[in-house]
DNA sequence: TAGATTGTTAATCGATTAACAATC
DNA sequence: TAGATTGTTAATCGATTAACAATC
């Protein structure tokens, strides 16, 4: 039985989509749409127009029978709903190969989201900046994700060394861990971890490309009947 | 309703513990250890003992009450199920830091999948060999596709180029697409797409960093009462 | 009003979890 | 036999989907 508390639990499918949602809406915005139909909300992101809705009302959202939904109002609750006020900081674990991808895929983005330090044992990257960001040293983890608050990590280390740098994480109080790392992490009750799996995933997608298995977003097509 | 056929359908969860199932097998075939029971693999990799045994049932593995389940003959059962015969060819499509650190990230590990070609538009980057894998140009794609037999593609393009991309693959041949593209695909029935968006991945994690709940597979640590 | 959309409430579907007989 | 595990069958849970009254 979860605990339930006051307000109903939010899924991660839900918060997922929130982002999708959020991805779009910034390009309706930038082509100065003004409002949208969830039918519309629906066929962008490859949902479905009642999962659109049942979404948007989760979180507060109101559109109306006329117009749909108003782009700009919509945007800013889908921010309050995902966004931090005072932004989020993160902390990249490995700067290797991923590691410095990683460091380079969200430089890229105006996320609220900032990478505030990179880390790594290999004295080579220590004191480097790589896509902006400073490399230290495994050894000032603990000081400096305090110091900075970081509440986030990106794990992208050898698997021999997650399970202890996970612990530190935890240890110096970061609540949600992307784990890279194809090894499943333990981690006390509060801290949120999403597996980022790259071969399992391919691997999946190996399978079904064999067994000629759809996946559920493709059965739901039928349904989108546009044009 | 799905055709169902005759046999049970195999949804991608599964398929997705399978791969991490082989893992850890492999890592206790180094171990040398002989037989493993369910709620010892379950603990290994984050799972319960029920939902272990249930998904082995799936691919008809047996066990004995006595002795649990033996390792060898698993790992075998494992790899029939998730791989092709005569291995399966993989391209990937775009060259940029990401795609760079997939090849670097699957050169270094032995999988029965293999990155048989790397596509970019770039002139800069045809014609080069990235961590071992030959990188050609957008205007082989099909040719190279066909040729190599090519069933499953990893698309990791700007997202302007991402839905074009992916219809050429399908046209080619392709059944499978693992998209890190933040950018929903539009793809005929009996294509399988797998997306592996890092910034909605990130923005999940923040988010219940800050809202401070668990994922459901930490409420399950209850059950795992080890040691 | 008429047509289309919103948002709620009920029904369906699938996956996970629990319970238990069979087995070693 | 006794204790623990396997594998099946039933129950629970949650999420998706359908149905419909309210709204513009």
């Amino acid at each position: 039985m979860p605990p339930k508390g006051n307000k109903r639990a939010i899924s991660p499918k839900v918060v997922a989509r929130m982002s999708r949602y959020r991805r779009l809406l910034l390009n309706l915005l930038h082509d100065k749409t003004e409002a949208v139909y969830s039918h519309e909300l629906a066929r962008l992101c490859g949902s479905t127009a009642p999962q659109v809705r049942k979404d948007l009302v989760t979180i507060r959202c109101s559109g109306c029978p006329a117009k749909g939904y108003n782009v700009r109002e919509l945007l800013e609750q889908i921010q309050e709903f995902l966004d931090a006020p005072d932004g989020q900081q993160v902390a990249l674990v490995g700067v290797g190969n991923l590691g410095r991808a990683i460091l380079g895929y969200f430089a890229g983005r105006r996320l609220h989201l900032n990478i505030a330090a990179a880390f790594d044992r290999d004295p080579e990257k220590v004191d480097r900046v790589v896509h902006g960001c400073r490399c230290h040293h495994l050894d000032e983890l603990a000081s400096i994700v305090r110091e900075k608050r970081i509440d986030v990590a990106i794990l992208a280390v050898p698997a021999a060394a997650a399970q202890e740098l996970a612990d530190q994480l935890v240890l110096a109080g970061v609540r949600g861990i992307l784990n890279f790392v194809p090894v499943p992490l333990r981690v006390p009750r509060g801290v949120y971890v999403e597996d980022a799996d790259m071969t399992s995933s391919l691997e999946c997608v190996a399978f079904f490309a064999r067994e000629g298995a759809d996946r559920q977003r493709n059965t739901r097509e039928r349904h989108n009947h546009t044009g």
